[in-house]
DNA sequence: ATGGCTCTGAAATTAATTTGACAGAGTTTT
DNA sequence: AAAACTCTGTCAAATTAATTTCAGAGCCAT
């Protein structure tokens, strides 16, 4: 019988460290569908999530319950108390946190971002940025801005393995002419620039447009002033409530051209993951995970 | 198997009639304590109303149940069906995209994983995290790994605006014990480590950990073996449809405590901001936005 | 009153769930 | 490379739950 006072949730958690593999993979199939997961019998628990009835029986003792039973009745109980509790408002998303915690505040808007960034990409516009960034026999330039450096720096590592001729420009605009000089006509710049736009890479834009690079740009909701020149835009909504602004949709943005990217480029893709998987292989520098 | 779209409290209303006497004791015990009094075994459930197995057992059939186990179920679900609400999932996020569109799977996995990663956060590392994280008398470090890396810097740019002493460990990790050297108790290191988990920085986070320095460590779902000697463990829920995983939850699980962070800091940072928005402006770098 | 009727619960039967023992696979240590 | 160890699933025994059977209780009409 563990504390009562904690939720079965709470309990794995605290004892996930000490989960073995198995008992992990149950785990994690009640925690996604919590606590639908763990309501019928251990039979069918076991089947959904891939074990045996003996690895849940052994996990839920391990946290504490004296049998499958108990740790049923628990979520049971759970689920009745969420039901019947005062507040079983919605919009709670951290289960745990008050209404005015300031997790919920940010989960909300950036749900809202999300559903107005996603609401709001022209699609044709998309999958042509998408041919355009796969062109893997034309150069690949990145670049940001101040906050938005680290994307960059984010889209040059994963664009360099889904392709080659991939150049993150450095954020000493100083350089960036030496860049442009290289540019040809057919070669791509993605460019981010959210709120305060910077005028550094507006030249950068404007030139690369004269030189007939493709611009892609991402930028927030109120557009940059690139946009004039850019070949395509996608608009992020990043409002959040607080003094800056969120780069989560941003990023969703970036990585929705990756993978789109990569599923358009598969499987000449696929081989250079595999190279690189045994790359890491030999260096020792990576742990295998389960 | 009884209408579908009908509640269990529904059925037994629209057939309270045909019903005899031992049994309405058992459909009053229920509807009583809606649903809780039908949750456990059919022996419990029957001693709590009074009545034998077997007038459960024939009720429940009378009903249009196949037996109690169907029964049960049922229940299950409507409870279940209560807690998550009004399904308001979302099947077409982009709005013009066709369901099996790139964008559309990716909407799918990536709201999955927020509620996921939120769902899991416990309010009170998050509360104390922030804490620490605040500590503006104290150093405050971070570091990535390969992919992570552009994480880290984003973290970097932001807590150098919410605090001073803030310091980015690159990512040669060669100069890691340098800055392990300067580290003292009551410092703090913030480390992001996802999969594949870098043996690198795991051994950096051990000496950190044997120096006195609290941990802060933004892992996935599988937890990285650092969070054996972190002090504040994140798990972010990070799997999408590619080859790669998504780092979306873990930038929004960063700025989730940016954002607290500097609420809890308020106004102290309030100033910093001030003070470099009039240094921007000053540099002509950037422009002004509505 | 008594035969016919329905209803009820004890007990027996049947089905299912849960747990413990064990052996093989994989991993780490010596 | 061998040994020790840990983990995982198969299987069978034990426990528990669900269903069926059946005898008796209550009720009603004759």
């Amino acid at each position: 019988m563990p504390k009562p006072s904690m939720t079965v949730r709470e309990l794995i958690r605290a004892q996930y460290e000490s989960l073995t593999q198995s008992e992990r993979k149950f785990a994690n199939s009640l925690l996604e569908n919590y606590p639908a997961a763990g309501l019928a019998s251990i039979t069918i628990v076991a089947a959904n999530a891939e074990v045996s009835t003996p690895t849940v029986a052994r996990m839920v003792q391990k946290l504490g319950f004296k049998g499958y039973p108990q740790f049923h009745q628990a979520l049971l109980k759970e689920l009745e108390a969420k039901v019947s509790g005062p507040n079983r408002r919605r919009d709670n998303w951290a289960t745990e946190a008050p209404d005015g915690h300031m997790l919920n505040r940010f989960a909300k808007s950036v749900t809202q971002n999300i559903e107005q960034t996603f609401a709001n990409i022209d699609m044709t516009q998309f999958d042509a940025a998408v041919r355009q960034l796969g062109k893997a026999d034309s150069r690949l330039y990145m670049v940001g801005g101040r906050i938005t450096r680290a994307l960059a720096d984010y889209a040059f590592t994963h664009f360099q393995v889904v392709r080659p001729r991939v150049t993150h420009m450095t954020s000493s605009s100083a350089t960036w002419p030496h860049y442009v000089l290289d540019m040809e006509p057919g070669d791509t710049l993605l460019l981010f620039d959210v709120r305060r736009y910077e005028t550094n890479l507006q030249r950068l834009a404007e030139q690369a447009n004269e030189r007939g690079i493709t611009v892609i740009l991402i930028t927030d909701q109120w557009s940059s002033p690139i946009a004039k020149v850019a070949t395509y835009t996608f608009h992020c909504w990043i409002e959040i409530p607080s003094g800056w602004d969120s780069n989560i949709t941003t990023m969703m943005m970036l990585e929705a051209l990756i993978a789109a990217t990569q599923e358009e480029n598969w499987p000449e893709t696929r081989a250079r993951y595999d190279r690189l998987d045994s790359l890491f292989d030999t260096t020792f520098l990576f742990k295998k995970f389960p």
